[in-house]
Formats: C-alpha cells, sequence, structure tokens
DNA sequence: TTATAGACAGACCGACCAGTCTGTTATGTT
DNA sequence: AACATAACAGACTGGTCGGTCTGTCTATAA
C-alpha cells in the first residue's frame, strides 16, 4: 500500500517516513524557492535530500503534490519561525501586526551568510508561475491567503478595540490590502533585488493605520 | 551575417523580417502570459508562429533574449492600447492616472471571449519566474517598472499643482506605493480568479489620494 | 548572369524531463 | 521463524527541452 495520497494526513506515517518526507520537501523548498517549479527537476530535488526516485514515488504523488505538500510545510514553518500564536496572544495587537509583517518580510531574503538574494515570497512565487494550469497548488495557495488575511483581519478588528488603529477603517478590507502591499513588495524587491519596497510599504501602512 | 544581437535595433530591418519577428513575439506573449516562462517549450512558440526553427535562431539569440524582446514589444503595446501618450496630456492629471491604473487592470485580463482568464500582470509573471536566475530579464523588468513608476509620479506631481491629490504626499513614494499595490493586487487576483483585489485596490486609492 | 547575404526550412543533437518498473532491504506483527 | 508491508533503490522509458547544423530560396546589387 502506497500513501503518497497527499490528504495531509501525516498522522501514522513512522518517524523514519517522516523524516524522509521532511526532507524531501525542505529540499524542494530550497530549490523552488531559488529558481522557481518548472526549472527545477525533479532529479535535483531527490539528490539534494539524498533519496532515490522510487522512494520519493513512495511518498508523493507526483512533482504538483510535492509542491502542495512544500506549501504546507511551509505555513507550518511560518507559524513556528513567525511565532503566529504569540502574535495573536500579543497584548498590543498593533504590536503584533508589525511583528507578523516585519517575519513575513525577513522570510522573503535568503537566510544563508554571504551572497544574500532576495528571493520573494514563496508562496507569491508559485502563486504566478502555477496559478493557472495548476489548480491544487492554485487553490492551497488561495488557502494560505485566505488564512493570514483572516490572522491580520483578527488582529485589526483587536487594535481598534484598543484605540491602536483608526476606528473608521473596515477590516476586512484593510487586511487585503496589507497583504495585496505585502506581496507587492516582496514582487518589487525581487525584481530589483534589494529591500527598499518592503520598508517603504511597512513605513507606509504605519503611518495609514495609525489613529 | 545574423542580426539577432537583440539590441532593439529593430530599425533597418526589412519589413518581411519585421513581421516575422512580430508573429513570434506575439505567439511567445501570448504563451507566456498564459504557462510562463519555463513551461512554454520554444516549439510550441515557433509552431504557433508558423516558423521553422532555424527562422527563429536567426532572429532571436535565444528563449532568454526572446522573453526580452517580448518585453520591450509588450511596453510598447502597453504605450498604445492603455494610450500613455494621451494619459500624460490629460488636462486633469488625476483622470490621467485612473485611466492608466484602469488600463492596466484591464491588461491581466485575457482578451478572448468566452472562458476569460485572469492570467495577471505580463511584466509582473516574468519578474517572479526569471528573476533570479536570468540578469537580463530582471533588468528589463526593472527598467520598464521604473518607467511606469516614473509617469505615476509624473502624473501625481502634476495633479497636485492642480489640487486634484493631497498636496502632504510625497509623489515618488506615493508612486512606489501606487505600483506595488497594482503588482500586489494582480498577483492575489490571479491566485482567486476574480478582480476583487483589483477592484479594491483602485477603491482604496481613490480614497487615498483625495484631498 | 553572377555574387552576396538576408530570410527561411527542418533534420538532428545531447541533455534532461516527469514518471514507471522491478526489484531489495528494513520493520513490525503473529 | 514466517509473513506482510513499509521503505528504499536505481535502471529505464518515451517524450520534450533549448540549441545546432546544413542547407534552400529570394531579393538586391554589380
Amino acid at each position: 500500500m502506497v500513501i503518497n495520497q497527499e490528504q495531509e494526513s501525516l498522522t501514522g506515517l513512522s518517524p523514519k517516513a517522516l523524516a524522509t518526507r521532511e526532507r524531501i520537501v525542505k529540499a524542494a523548498f530550497e530549490l523552488f524557492s531559488l529558481h522557481g517549479y518548472h526549472a527545477t527537476g525533479l532529479e535535483r530535488i531527490i539528490r539534494a535530500a539524498g533519496v532515490a526516485k522510487g522512494n520519493f514515488y513512495h511518498h508523493f504523488k507526483g512533482k504538483e503534490a510535492l509542491a502542495v505538500a512544500t506549501l504546507s510545510w511551509y505555513m507550518e514553518k511560518m507559524r513556528t519561525e513567525v511565532g503566529l500564536d504569540d502574535i495573536l496572544a500579543d497584548p498590543s495587537p498593533l504590536h503584533g501586526l508589525w511583528t507578523l509583517l516585519e517575519g513575513m518580510a525577513s522570510q522573503t531574503r535568503c537566510a544563508e551568510t554571504g551572497n544574500c538574494q532576495i528571493r520573494g515570497c514563496f508562496i507569491g512565487n508559485l502563486a504566478l508561475e502555477l496559478s493557472v494550469d495548476h489548480a491544487p497548488v492554485r487553490r492551497k495557495v488561495a488557502e494560505i491567503f485566505d488564512m493570514v488575511r483572516e490572522v491580520i483581519r483578527t488582529l485589526i478588528t483587536h487594535a481598534q478595540q484598543l484605540g491602536e488603529i483608526r476606528p473608521d477603517l473596515d477590516p476586512d478590507q484593510t487586511a487585503g490590502m496589507i497583504l495585496t502591499m505585502m506581496e507587492g513588495a516582496t514582487l518589487m524587491d525581487k525584481t530589483r533585488q534589494n529591500s527598499q519596497d518592503m520598508h517603504g510599504a511597512i513605513y507606509f501602512l504605519k503611518g495609514y493605520l495609525s489613529p
């Protein structure tokens, strides 16, 4: 029996299998981030992960399923690295919002020391490359965006209740605008290979939201 | 002698050669728009253009050079279709700005009747897919963005002089913010396959700029 | 008529693509 | 110990990739 249906039922898998999956997903994340989906061959991914072809297809239905799994994995990574739970529990929701946005911004920069590359938002990259032809990826990306937007909306609502944010703004529309700006800024920064636009976006938002 | 150096010296080419180039570029634009750069094979492009392989390489140095040429061609197409000259000459610069933004927005939707697809901003698509590994494309994209930003900046400055836009806004920073929002909105709309975010962005900007 | 080069044609190349196939080894259950 | 299955291995497939090669056809100028 093969378990590559990729219905996110990671439960019940052996630790060994889980570790292998993680190695593959991690390698795919790095390579997709740098070169994109189509420019990254499966061969390179499994070589980087130290896994044989047959083993890969034992764990994943195919390349597209791997992309979806990588998106799920990245969302979890964000949740812990950016500290989503802490952010939602922040006594100052506005401070939590800045922490979130700064965290998102830092994710767009390559963590490696030395030749720091602006590789953009992993979600946005896959979104633009695969939205038209790969519906499962498109749906997953939309789902993640909705989740982030909901988090931002919650923070805005709470911040308004505390008077930290202009009360006249519609929380949902404003959350969408903020997410849109963040994605736009990562795109611009990637083409310019600097962080200027992201800094500008956050600076703008600070001014715009303040009561 | 082969003329495929792609230094944009289209002058001096025979009408026949110019027509062939245009057919190739047009086909490439359509296919790149729909499926992206890497997912589009050269074979499909030249088949769509009705041109043989050797003839393609007579006119272009390679696939990457074609992408750069397609960007230049698209910029010219925008200039005429959106009506850049008219916009800059508009007696109401604010009205010109809305015309520009609406024009940009309409470019993100597939023109074909029936199954209308949101294929996003052609520039932004290539930007995210090729910025890291294809420097010539990245430079061309950055150049186009700078051009558009400069147009927006000019419109803002003039609109401020006429009192159509809040005078306290920095024209350059605001122009950057607008371009960022537009690109972000095209990305969000492409993943959701609707025009909601673009409408929201323009609505937001109308409120934000008004004095 | 001949020389020259631009424009066009398509067979061909090695490399690589995603995915399949037939195995072997490890692990846990009875 | 015997069995079942999860986990792993890698050779192999047909197809496509971007790009090269050797031409032919056509138009202009000498």
